[in-house]
DNA sequence: GATGCTGCTGCGAACGTTCGCAGCAGCGAA
DNA sequence: TTCGCTGCTGCGAACGTTCGCAGCAGCATC
């Protein structure tokens, strides 16, 4: 379970190294159902093993490797935290947040796509909007507190 | 120069105080010819005035609540720095920010205003895409470094 | 197996931003 | 003009994240 051949062949593949740290923490991101922040993802390997001894830093570090790699994404919110998830080539990938109560859900936008190739003609940008949080107001707050 | 009366109007219509430090916040940023950081926008405070006495906190905090009014809007990108402009109602109000070199350029994209229209009919959010800076690569590191 | 290169790690400091607190000061009422 | 309410401020600590550094350890080569 500790150590995924996948996750393992991947790393190598680029010619990066495969370290314990690193596999651990993309063994937790893996086996967790939804976006996790670095510290939560610490927090399931320190679950793992109490002893591990792995810093946030090489938490960060890891996942920012990976995401080169293609094998997690990152997500940043209005919030500032940044969450993290196992990419799945073929889900929906984009992602609304609420800013009053942090929800977030993932939808597929024909028209992202669309402003991606429009941002490419008009200003040149080669734009990925996939690891964007976009703000908004999910339907319950709008209904409590968005129109008072 | 340093009091403003349709800050001081806006301000204080919606029952809220003006302060001599917001006046001098609010003032630096409607002066500023692009965006600014927080710090930036102390900087040009304190240059008008070195005894001003103003710290960091009270400028994001002008900033935010300046934000609500509809005076000032704030622009988070994948930098985590936010930068502020002076909200020009009839501007071209989208933004795409180089990941490389930070440059960024404002692009009015029709996608953009469909794509509210998409998430608020699939998700129920009401989302905000004005305020996001959307992570890309501008022309020049596009062909410097991004295809490599 | 032993060896060497160099990419990776942990630590701790620093960054930009937010928060809690006690005291100050804007604005309306008297 | 004075007074009082309470919204605003400065300070400093804390948050999440990034960075620099010295030492460790993965992998290729022998």
């Amino acid at each position: 379970m500790s150590c995924e051949p996948e996750i393992a062949r991947a790393v190598r593949e680029r010619g990066r190294r495969l370290t314990i740290q690193r596999a651990r923490i993309l063994s937790a991101l893996r086996h967790a159902s939804d976006h996790q922040s670095a510290e939560q993802i610490l927090g399931r390997v320190l679950d793992g093993d109490p002893h591990a001894g792995i810093s946030l830093s090489t938490v960060y570090r890891t996942l920012e490797t990976a995401a080169d790699l293609g094998l997690t994404s990152e997500l940043r919110g209005a919030s500032g935290t940044a969450v993290y998830e196992w990419a799945e080539p073929d889900a929906a990938h984009h992602h609304v947040e609420c800013a009053a109560c942090g929800r977030s859900a993932a939808v597929e936008l024909d028209s992202l796509r669309l402003a991606e190739a429009e941002i490419r003609d008009r200003a040149g940008f080669e734009a990925d909007i996939r690891h964007l949080a976009i703000p908004g107001l999910c339907p319950d707050c709008r209904g409590a507190g968005g129109e008072a």
